[in-house]
DNA sequence: GAAACGTGGTG
DNA sequence: TCACCAAGTTT
């Protein structure tokens, strides 16, 4: 199909998603509102993320940091607990950045413009086309994961969506069907991308470009999107250990470096010529995006109060126990060996 | 511009 | 089981 004709041949189909969205669209908490904080701090939860995995995390979000003024105002480390258990933890670094330059330069005041939206912290070309067009009007398309897909089905175009050059080539293909409501399509792509037009198994049935999809005309639904290239995991082993005694064990804050940016974790070593009582250990392997996790994790009952002592002193461990973690965010696999260790 | 960055659902 | 993938951005 000739895509260049450079002309409206294809509006109607952007007119008949527009419609179809204000007949069908997901009732959802950032639905309700224009107000561009909440639209943005929902922008950044879900990406690559699904709604029911991060639905309570919004709303939670939101309740404890309700504007800009209280988010740029709280410490990072409440944002971060905030965020725990959600993934992409720089997203939640960003976002309070993000809260303090809006205040910083700004007034306080959310700003209006796509380029000046994009200069947030953690916004890029997406978030910032989804901020201005569904709260201010803005007219650029919010080219995602699933526009992607729809308009590679749509058109039955092969074009590479993990080449580098797949944001723009379907940003011009969104061109060609983007109707005058554009707050309205980008959400409708959303709402279509994941309900409908799925990655597996598309309810092509119900869907309201079947008539116009040249993928589902030939039947060729499950050729596209055509994506070569995949993510490699590396194994990775991690050695941790939970340095406990009456009731109390000790942590220490990650950097902002490599995985799990700032979040808190166990002593990754204990010194040389100093012998702790250790009672075991467990492994636990863990899958993120690119690496394989094995994740060792002593379990060391300190009996000596000098050890003990001299340990947290030589090696500024904080001191926690399971109740009081509760406030801090650690990544998943640590969180779910301190709820197991109530057991022990 | 390629690689890095979490977690959970799905087939 | 395990590869894939989900409302991307940063470096």
């Amino acid at each position: 199909m000739k895509k260049d004709s450079g002309n409206s041949d294809f509006l109607y189909i952007g007119r008949k998603i527009g419609e179809w969205y204000r007949n069908n669209a997901r009732d959802l908490p950032f639905r309700q509102t224009k107000d561009p904080y909440k639209i943005w701090i929902c922008e950044i939860v879900f990406q690559q993320t699904r709604i029911n995995q991060g639905l309570n995390h919004y709303n939670n979000f939101i309740e404890r940091f309700p504007d800009v003024k209280t988010l740029a105002e709280a410490e990072e480390n409440e944002v971060l607990l905030y965020w725990k258990g959600l993934g992409y933890y720089s997203r939640a670094i960003n976002i309070h950045k993000a809260a303090q330059q809006i205040m910083n330069d700004y007034q306080g005041v959310f700003p209006s413009r796509y380029e000046e939206i994009l200069k947030l912290k953690g916004v890029g070309k997406y978030t910032a086309a989804a901020v201005s067009s569904i709260c201010f009007n803005g007219k650029m398309p919010a080219v995602d994961g699933n526009f992607y897909r729809v308009l590679s089905r749509l058109f039955a175009d092969d074009f590479d969506i993990s080449s580098s050059k797949a944001f723009s080539y379907f940003s011009e293909l969104a061109q060609l069907v983007m109707p005058e409501n554009v707050g309205d399509f980008n959400q409708a792509m959303m709402d279509i991308g994941s309900e409908i037009c799925k990655p597996k198994n598309p309810l092509c049935g119900e869907c309201p470009l079947n008539e116009d999809c040249l993928a589902f005309a030939t039947q060729k639904i499950s050729d596209y999107p055509v994506k070569t290239k995949k993510v490699k995991a590396e194994d990775l082993a991690l050695t941790y250990y939970f340095v406990h005694r009456n009731g109390q064990f000790l942590i220490r804050q990650r950097g902002d470096d490599f995985i799990w940016k700032k979040l808190f974790e166990f002593p990754a070593a204990i010194p040389a010529g100093m012998q702790p009582f250790i009672v075991g250990s467990k492994t636990i392997t863990h899958k993120l995006t690119h690496k394989n996790l094995s994740i060792e994790i002593f379990n060391v009952e300190v009996t000596s109060e000098k050890f003990w002592n001299d340990f947290i002193t030589e090696n500024q461990y904080l001191i926690t126990d399971v109740e009081a973690s509760h406030k801090k965010s650690f990544p998943k696999p640590l969180e779910n060996y301190i709820q197991n260790s109530l057991k022990d």
